[in-house]
DNA sequence: AGGCAGGTGGCCA
DNA sequence: TGGCCACCTGCC
């Protein structure tokens, strides 16, 4: 018998599987399955491919899928080089008692530190689209454009190389709709300046998220995700209508901007804002949850007038 | 059966 | 700066 591929995850705590799902399969990352069977996750990224899962006492265990990635490989991309109780702690949860709610539904909540390229594509697609239609424009995107990780395995996604090859046509099959023209467009901002992106990726957060700005179809939202998600720069704070709405109903900023909101997120919640956002996040998408779970019969849940 | 969806860019006071 | 609207199109 071949000997059991599964091994611990070291540097994860213990999870439960809403918490492994929020961290993989919640809108951070787009490129992960769940086994509706096994409640085991699938996973790809750069050119890796494996499975994480839970043991019986909510410890994370791995096994590669098929490529050669090692524990470091998925160890980068689980960013287990920051220590998020840390930085959790390091936020202003005692004073701020949404936050801490939202903090003790979500305990061990973390952000990827995922391929910084990648992350760009994946959040250029993200424009008033839903989580599940994400997902289906980067996994058409990968099965169209991208080279398979090995002979019968999962797609890589196309690097912008390939992408600025590739006539727009050809993107809008992938479901992209107007945000095609976005990803041609960055993609031949990209092709013309070789080393930009590796440049933009190692500058300071302001001068990084200034310069995410000048590409087509990334504006201060999709630019604090890929510095969030792609960068490990925890300052970013993107601000999208979920915050918006968690801003406006916790903390009593009824009429305030997008940008607005950002500049109070990152006072407020200081140098780690965006594992914040993370936990603000996780909570006011699970509010609304119920409309599908909702048993059949009963009224919708009406939207509840948050007094702070 | 349609409205809506992890925004952005352009245009107008 | 602030508000408004077009942009594509497949899900719930």
């Amino acid at each position: 018998m071949a000997t059991d591929p599964w091994s611990p995850l070291s540097g994860l705590p213990q999870l439960t599987p809403a918490v492994l799902a929020e961290i993989l399969d919640r809108g951070q990352a787009f490129r992960w399955n769940q086994d509706p069977a096994t409640g085991d996750f699938a996973g790809v990224w750069a050119r890796h491919a494996v499975r994480v899962r839970l043991d019986a006492g909510g410890r994370p265990e791995w096994a590669p899928a098929g490529t050669a990635t090692g524990p470091a490989d998925l160890a980068a991309y689980l960013a287990t080089g920051t220590d998020f109780a840390a930085a959790t702690d390091a936020l202003p949860w005692r004073s701020d008692t949404h936050l801490a709610r939202c903090v003790a539904a979500f305990p061990g909540l973390r952000l990827l530190r995922q391929p910084f390229g990648e992350t760009l594509l994946a959040f250029l697609c993200s424009a008033t689209k839903q989580i599940v239609q994400i997902k289906q424009m980067l996994e058409l995107l990968a099965a169209r454009l991208g080279r398979p990780l090995y002979p019968g395995g999962p797609h890589a996604l196309p690097d912008w190389t390939t992408l600025a090859a590739a006539p727009e046509a050809e993107l809008r099959r992938c479901l992209l709709g107007f945000r095609a023209r976005h990803i041609a467009g960055t993609a031949r901002y990209l092709a013309a300046r070789p080393g930009w992106l590796e440049e933009t990726e190692a500058l300071p957060y302001p001068a990084a998220h200034a310069r995410l700005l000048e590409l087509p179809g990334v504006g201060a939202k999709v630019a604090d995700c890929v510095l969030l998600f792609g960068a490990g720069r925890l300052e970013a704070f993107p601000v999208d209508t979920w915050i918006l709405q968690a801003l406006t109903r916790h903390y009593g900023l009824e009429g305030w901007s997008p940008a607005q909101v950002a500049h109070f997120g990152r006072t407020h919640f200081g140098p780690h804002a965006g594992l914040a956002q993370q936990y603000l996040f996780a909570w006011e998408r699970g509010q609304r949850r119920p409309l599908s779970a909702a048993p059949a019969g009963s009224a919708p849940p009406r939207s509840p007038r948050g007094r702070r």
